[in-house]
RNA sequence: UGGGGCGUCGCCAAGUGGUAAGGCAGCGGCUUUUGAUGCCGCCAUCCGCAGGUUCGAAUCCUGCCGCCCCAG
């Protein structure tokens, strides 16, 4: 239980049809003196609102210190991908991790038949177990933070919220009668409260915010820049370089050198992409056509796996290392895995 | 210090008498459990400076300043 919405009518469902319940919520962080702000997590003032959540509901409710398992697992994740000129996704790395991994063996340890989370996904038993899809809202789908997830894990798991609404979910909340039906949407990274994130990599790995050169697609200096922290592939705000015809999008990073590619948006043209860490949650191999997503926000598109390589139908724009692919069929997650490198056209 | 050209928002650049296009950059916002993309909005009372002509000029005239090119 976070302390928002989504999880306390997760809690709130699971004790009005009966289940024994027992709400547990992760501190992931220490808040300290930082501010409360709208749209946080996992911290002071959402601890106590997980509390009264759970009071009101009459069921049982742990507060577990997880601050130094979830820096060790994700913030300095974070910030050596960053440090190696990538773009994490910390949510996928704290699902596989602290939430999956950790707070479900709690779960067990606690006797428990299940985990119920809020996320907007969905269970389905297929033939050969569960499978995991898109949760109905396309707004508010997050399967692409759960590809990581093994059949193992999904098998123990349970989303009552995958088949709802936003705006279901929050009626259930009235209807409930749970004081946080209105708290705004968590969204930004949750360890970074004042959503300053390059603040976090500097301090774990100053090198990273280092200035350095920023070079045009034949290797002439056209600018500087103020840490390669503040970019990602495919990015275009925030180069400050004027005068062209066109714009400019980040189109390489290069730690060693600290240098900075910039080019335009044909430039960032990729016809297939190498991955890592593969997780497939198909019935057959991991290989075949699927449809793709590449960024959270993406638009699935077309493309072929073979081994770990991806190959787009049609060349894709913006893919950055360190970023996911997940791979789907319909709604269904047939998988996914970390964008290592890509390959540019041939 | 002869000749020619130019000087419009941070950058590029329209506009040659009728009261400052556009692009890039920047800023703000929307969207978003990753600060990508995208989309929306804002962004020169003023056109190197000073005078003059005119009802009216960035656009015409004069002078000055600055830069560039060709000749020295």
């Amino acid at each position: 239980m976070s302390g928002g919405v989504d999880s306390s009518v997760v809690a709130a469902l699971c004790a009005e049809a009966g289940c024994e319940t027992i709400g547990v919520t992760l501190q992931l962080y220490d808040s300290g003196e930082a501010a409360p702000r709208a749209g946080a997590c996992c911290a002071g003032a959402d601890i106590r609102d997980a509390r009264g959540v759970a009071a009101r509901l009459g069921i049982a409710h742990y507060v577990l210190d997880y601050a130094s398992a979830f820096k060790a697992a994700v913030i300095d994740d974070f910030a050596d991908s960053y440090a190696r000129g990538h773009t994490p996704v910390p949510c996928v790395t704290c699902n596989r991790t602290v939430k999956f991994r950790d707070l479900l063996a709690v779960a067990k340890d606690l006797g428990a038949d299940a985990l119920a989370t809020g996320h907007y996904v969905r269970r389905q038993d297929g033939a050969y177990g569960p499978e995991l899809h898109r949760g109905v809202d396309p707004a508010k789908d997050q399967s692409y933070f759960l590809y990581a997830t093994s059949r193992e894990q999904l098998d123990y798991l349970r989303f009552p919220l995958g088949g709802l609404s936003k705006a279901a979910v929050r009626r259930q909340a009235v209807r409930l009668g749970l004081a946080v039906a209105a708290k705004p949407d968590s969204q930004d990274i949750c360890f970074v409260p004042n959503g300053d994130y390059a603040s976090v990599v500097r301090v774990l790995r100053p090198d990273a915010a280092l200035p350095g050169e920023i070079v045009d697609l034949g290797g002439q200096v056209i600018g500087t820049h103020d840490g390669l922290i503040n970019f990602t592939v495919g990015q275009r705000r925030g180069i400050g370089i004027g005068g062209t015809a066109e714009p400019l999008y980040a189109v390489r990073l290069d730690p060693e050198a600290r240098r900075l590619t910039v080019g335009p948006r044909a430039a960032l043209a990729v016809g297939a992409a190498r991955l890592d860490d593969l997780n497939w949650l198909g019935d057959g191999a991991a290989a075949g056509d699927v449809t793709v997503k590449v960024r959270s926000m993406a638009v699935p598109v077309a493309a072929r796996l073979d081994g770990l390589r991806l190959a787009f139908a049609v060349p894709e724009y913006g893919v950055a290392p360190g970023q996911a692919a997940v791979f789907y069929d319909g709604s269904r997650v047939l998988g996914g895995a970390t964008i290592a490198a890509t390959e540019g056209l041939a």
